[in-house]
DNA sequence: TGTACATCAGTGAACGCGCGTTCACTGATGTAC
DNA sequence: TGTACATCAGTGAACGCGCGTTCACTGATGTAC
């Protein structure tokens, strides 16, 4: 059995060992968003922390598994703000909160450019993902929060969207990753296959936008990014058969 | 003045040059290819031709030019690819032409996923753009492309356009790059503010679900992702109005 | 409270690597007369 | 056609750099009796 000063000196190394990994993970995103995604090296870190680079290999076994735990984090802080929008908002009508959301997923990207870049842009150089090492729980996150978007909008979108002219192809469940769907239809059981289609373009409206203008190539062409964005949030909202 | 030979010769080693030129370029696109944007090193492009490192100083000045040649090759070969879909298009109906230029975009991203990435993309690592070097001109065929495509579509969607709620806001001319514009208002005079912000929300909605594609974000979700980007070029050029 | 021991975060030197770039050079190709 | 010279593509050794990672270690902190 332990004594009191036993498990609370266990508590304060176990602390420590908490705080100075998270001052690590904290350093490595400071870094990346000042001088990019190659600029997370154990050295530089290291050097920042003013400790001997393998000083790191007392918290992370490899410069790899570290980028794996930034991916992890930055993810998740993505999936918070999203899912924190989504909860802000009220549910009716629709078009508000998809508004909410889409507006979240910008903003979070746009303040955190260099997080955006490294979940979504080229690994950071050399990386090599975990073998077993599916996408982070958060990736799954924001994912059902897109499916929710098109659950919400589908009552309304579903109609029109039978009717995108002849090339426009059917969906069924066997289009989409089973592990996506392990996810997505417990949470929507009315979501038809289509809706997870919209779900999915859905996303794909938003991050070319939003990806335009983290990467500079929006910033190059217009001094007013916020205004398409909103043009484009109407649009889709309009496209779903929502009013603005 | 020049003896018959001496043209002859003097053109031989200007051909000889060319081609090795080219050889690095392509080389270093390959390399590019099989091992990601940090693969292109003035050593390995070297290793690969059997040449020594430094023999490439012999034509580049330094490895950001090479780059900077890379990038305006392929930045060019896009621009060719979707020119040549165009061209290749009668002009009615400009949906048929749309979706041409749409897939013509996406084949050629699928096909060189690494230029892709080299131009939309972080840079190659370490790399920095020259000074004064503003976009290639190929990337304002780009856009002039996508202008021509909004101009097109204008007359059908310029009406649904005003009406996409309080929120959506007005442009002028003001909210855009003037480079941006000298290109494309003497090309499509007719074309009003909010017509060039059409042509850079349907570069966004393209952008998205192809580098999403590409970056292998997709086929993550779906097994299809050429549906849904039939559905998404459907519901594109719906929105504009215009009938399959 | 005091002492002998265990834990463990961090040190400092070293390794081998690939990189961009510089230097003085060689040797084949083309040129002038 | 022959010879002396110029051009210039490519060589090979070397530089200094920052990197990830390994190793044997030190010294402070916590633990057991």
């Amino acid at each position: 059995m332990e004594s009191a000063t036993t498990r609370s000196t266990r508590g304060r190394r176990e602390r420590l060992r908490a705080e100075t990994t998270a001052e690590i993970k904290d350093v490595a995103l400071a870094l990346m968003a000042s001088g990019g995604p190659d600029a997370i090296t154990l050295r530089a870190i290291a050097r920042e922390m003013g400790m001997t680079a393998n000083a790191i290999y007392g918290y992370f076994a490899t410069r790899d598994d570290l980028v794996t735990a930034l991916i992890d984090d930055v993810y998740t802080a993505l999936a918070d703000a999203v899912d924190a929008a989504w909860a802000a908002t009220p549910a009716d009508p629709p078009a508000t909160r998809i508004r909410a959301w889409a507006r979240a997923f910008r903003d979070w990207a746009l303040g955190n450019p260099e997080g955006f870049r490294l979940i979504y842009g080229d690994p950071v150089p050399g990386y090599r993902a975990p073998e077993g090492g599916a996408a982070p729980d958060a990736a799954h996150r924001v994912c059902t929060g897109l499916a929710g978007l098109a659950d919400a909008a589908w009552p309304h979108a579903g109609p029109r969207h039978a009717d995108h002219g002849p090339e426009s192809p059917g969906f069924d469940w066997s289009d989409f990753d089973p592990g996506l769907l392990a996810k997505v239809r417990p949470a929507y059981p009315d979501l038809p296959p289509a809706g997870v289609a919209l779900a999915l373009r859905i996303w794909g409206s938003l991050h070319g936008t939003v990806s335009l203008e983290v990467y500079g190539h929006l910033s190059r062409q217009t001094v007013s990014p916020g205004k398409l964005f909103d043009q484009e949030l109407g649009a889709l909202v309009s496209s779903l058969g929502l009013n603005g």
